[in-house]
DNA sequence: CCCCTCTCCTGATCGC
DNA sequence: TGCGATCAGGAGAGGG
């Protein structure tokens, strides 16, 4: 699934092909690739046609290509959801089954693939907040940690205190961007704490100690090309990342801990899996075993 | 504001 | 062979 790692790879092959070029054409096969923008398909079309591409950028799991001055609108807002590919083609070529969006750049198309459609494209203004120009729809995003103002201190008091269960937090876009399902589990089992445990009954150091698992965990991943569990993350060109084989405990349910040896559990969580070492991440007492939820 | 649950969607896989 | 259930989960709407 894309997190931070995964986008950011994105982010650096995309706009080494696309930064300079001019969409020529576009076309939305899918409206619902367009669902968050109220003009809708058309209107997309109609906002990205003849912009200028001048960089493309990330906050978090966000990115957007950023058009110059004369273009129908400041940026392309894209999410990739959880099988989003943004993949550069050579025009004419063959067109995936699940292809809901191009540019045509002349020389080059970008194609937005997505099998389970969670992922969106959406033109968008750019705002001022806190000092930096995001998109109004990226507005509401915390910085993350490969942000060069990203302030750790500032996430540990977003978190300090709270009644809130700490992974809740560490997936929560406004506390801190990036932290999707598996680096959330990987940054917990790094400081030995269990998801379920309420952000209240951490100490300041342990939230910071947390924060700093995560960057960490988020930083090798990106120097591995991201995680690719199966064909639904590749980068630009098509290729899958490598850090799946360093992931300690998700995805590795009754594989043994790599610091104690103990099967790593699998539990329901947040309508979603989460994977933990039973020795290293007690459980907090208060919340008992969630269970499974269906549908 | 804060906290939490539900819903959107497709396709692989599994049990019967 | 088919069919239904289950699972994967990011983000935002909405209820309390």
């Amino acid at each position: 699934m894309p997190e931070l790692p995964e986008v950011e790879v994105v982010r650096r092959g995309l706009d080494e092909h696309v930064r300079g070029r001019t969409v020529a054409r576009a076309e939305v096969l899918s409206p619902r690739a367009a669902r968050r923008y109220v003009p809708g398909p058309a209107g997309l079309v109609a906002a990205v046609t003849g912009a200028h591409v001048t960089a493309v950028s990330r906050r978090g799991k966000y990115l957007w290509l950023q058009f110059g001055d004369g273009s129908g609108t400041d940026a392309l807002v894209v999410h990739l959801g959880m099988s989003g590919q943004m993949l550069v083609r050579t025009p004419g070529g063959e067109r995936h089954r699940h292809l809901r969006a191009l540019l045509d750049l002349g020389e080059s198309e970008v194609h937005f693939v997505d099998q389970r459609t969670f992922g969106w494209w959406l033109p968008s203004q750019l705002i001022e907040v806190d000092g930096t120009f995001v998109p109004e729809a990226v507005a509401h995003i915390a910085r993350d940690p490969l942000d060069a103002r990203f302030d750790p201190d500032r996430v540990v008091a977003r978190m300090y205190g709270r009644p809130s269960e700490i992974k809740r937090l560490l997936l929560d876009q406004t506390v801190i961007a990036g932290v999707g399902n598996i680096y959330a589990d990987e940054a917990l089992w790094r400081v030995g704490v269990h998801g379920a445990r309420p952000a209240a009954q951490l100490s300041r150091p342990k939230l910071r100690a947390l924060i700093e698992a995560a960057t960490a965990v988020m930083g090798e991943a990106l120097a591995q090309g991201g995680t690719s569990f199966d064909a639904l993350y590749v980068d630009v060109d098509g290729d899958p990342g490598y850090f799946s084989r360093a992931l300690a405990v998700y995805g590795r349910e009754d594989e043994p801990c790599p610091r104690c040896g103990a099967p790593i559990r699998r539990e329901g969580f947040m309508n979603r899996s989460s994977y933990s070492c039973p020795r290293c991440q007690s459980r907090p007492r208060s919340a008992g075993p969630l269970p499974r939820r269906g549908r």
